[in-house]
RNA sequence: GUGGGUGUAGCUCAGCUGGUAGAGCGCCGCGUUGUGGUCGCGGAUGUCGCGGGUUCGAGUCCCGUCACUCACCCCA
């Protein structure tokens, strides 16, 4: 049967891998340093679920059925989640006598959908979400700690600065209010295109959709504030613009930047622009660049949303986001600005003289592994040489030498071609050798 | 889902208006009778994405299909 690749659907080299099994390491080890505990939900929801309330569905959702399946019409549709947060939502009604709120929780895992595949942009893909709920109200501060822990996660990756842009949905739809325009999701929609169509005609299209030309120009004007500090709030104030809820939604911004100087600094950006499409955002909504590829995208957003889930007596208010890590090794990878050291965990090759001394060599390794270093078995007594290039093509640094005649025990640094006596019960690598390292390409930019 | 671009050796690519497939790097062997990388000599690279059509003849033209990619859409 002839094979061939699906679109949208990658699979990485081992060495690849490397690279992402590093990323999903300090994703976890960061996510639980904050103390949010893993949770994994099944890949399938009802397919009503997935779709909501609403109806809309430009979500391209896959359904699952069993090929001997017979016509049942008993039997609930499945399809495959495309995100974390619903199946999170049903999780916490499902469950919600066993948990304790506030609950946070973290989830790793693959979400599909059915979109047009391009680079960095998947049929199937992993995200690794971080939420908070609570029952009823969701203090505010945890709008302000769900980022900081995000920031933490991009200062550990080997990858350049990651920003985190911030805003809050009331802060346009109150300015929006006070200056008379009825239609906020409508005008939120056009302003968010103002990264793709400039500020010109998003202005033309504002109007078109009946915005007086002061209106539109009010509203480029705020999308244009932009600060690392709490500047912004000033700006908007200066644009003369009252309501209650735009009040609401500065003092709430005014608190994550300010824990984001606290905390993070250089992290985040009040940025009054980003709107974001999904609309069950409430209130702080979150998207985050990579500095200097700023056309990639967002590689990692959220937000707050007041009604996570309800099970229409109770209401649980969440906040959460979300790194879409396909995206971000998909690029990084694609790019070649990140590759591992070598293509196997495997630190030492130990040779083999002839099968013969398979056995000694096998004892090597089993003492190497005792101590925690990483080691494979050479797979034929070819000669040295070949040995060595076996290692060589592989990455692996080290190459073990069995003793032979009158020498011991030798181990060789196949990158220098030094080699030194040895014990297998002492020799121990540089600790930049014992596991592969993610290397980064030096990138040609002056940002 | 809509519309464009691309698809030749492991990799990067060349191949004129259709005339039986090339380079560099890498790979393998030997020089080097247990120690790779340098050097020298030699060797193999391949259903020219896949299927069909036109033609005496198709890598080259046409159609379809798959994959990658770009824009839209949407978003991670």
């Amino acid at each position: 049967m002839k094979v061939s690749p699906i679109s949208g659907f990658p699979e990485y080299l081992p060495a690849e891998r490397i690279v992402e099994q590093h990323f999903l390491d300090v994703i976890r080890e960061t996510f639980e340093l904050h103390g949010f505990p893993s949770i994994e939900t099944r890949a399938v929801e009802p397919v009503d679920r997935l779709l909501g309330k609403g109806g809309d569905s430009d979500k391209e959702i896959y359904a699952v059925s069993r090929l001997a399946a017979e016509e049942s019409p008993g039997d609930a549709e499945l399809g495959l989640h495309f995100d974390l947060t619903v199946p999170f939502a049903r999780y916490v009604l499902e469950n919600a006598g066993h948990l304790t709120f506030p609950f946070r929780r973290h989830q790793i895992q693959k979400v599909w959908r059915g979109e047009r595949p391009q680079e960095g942009r998947y049929r199937e893909f992993t995200q690794a979400d971080i939420d908070v709920v609570d029952v009823g109200d969701l203090a505010p501060h945890f709008e302000a700690e769900v980022p900081l822990v995000m920031a933490e996660v991009f200062r550990r990756l080997p990858i350049g600065r990651m920003l985190i842009q911030v805003s809050n949905r009331k802060i346009p739809e109150g300015f929006y209010l006070g200056l008379g325009i009825q239609d906020v999701v409508g005008t939120l929609r056009v302003v968010d295109k103002l990264d793709k169509i400039g500020p010109g005609k998003v202005g033309d299209l504002l109007v078109d959709a009946g915005l007086r030309r002061e209106q539109a120009d009010q509203c480029l004007a705020l999308a244009a504030i932009r600060s690392e500090d709490l500047s912004f709030v000033d700006r908007v104030r200066t644009l003369g613009v009252e309501h209650p809820t735009l009040d609401e939604g500065l003092e709430a911004l005014a608190a994550v930047i300010q824990a984001g100087l606290d905390n993070a600094p250089g992290s985040m950006v009040a940025d009054l622009r980003i709107a974001r499409g999904l609309d069950y955002y409430t209130g702080t909504i979150y998207e985050t660049q990579l500095v200097g590829h700023e056309t990639w995208g967002s590689f990692c957003s959220g937000g707050r949303y007041d009604s996570l889930a309800s099970d229409g007596r109770t209401t649980y208010p969440g906040v959460g986001i979300s790194i879409g890590v396909s995206r971000l090794l998909g690029l990084l990878l694609g790019k070649g600005l990140l590759t591992a050291s070598r293509s196997t965990p495997a630190c030492i090759l130990v040779a083999v003289n002839d099968e013969g001394g398979r056995a000694r060599s096998t004892k090597v390794a089993t003492a190497l592994r005792a101590r925690a270093i990483a080691c494979e078995v050479a797979p034929r007594p070819a000669k040295f040489g070949k040995q060595i290039r076996y290692a060589e093509r592989r990455g692996i640094p080290f190459v073990w030498f069995p003793p032979i005649g009158e020498t011991g025990d030798q181990v060789k640094d196949i990158r220098t071609g030094r080699q030194v006596d040895a014990e297998v019960g002492s020799w121990t690598p540089p600790p930049e050798d014992l596991r592969p390292q993610i290397v980064r390409a030096k990138e040609a930019d002056a940002t």
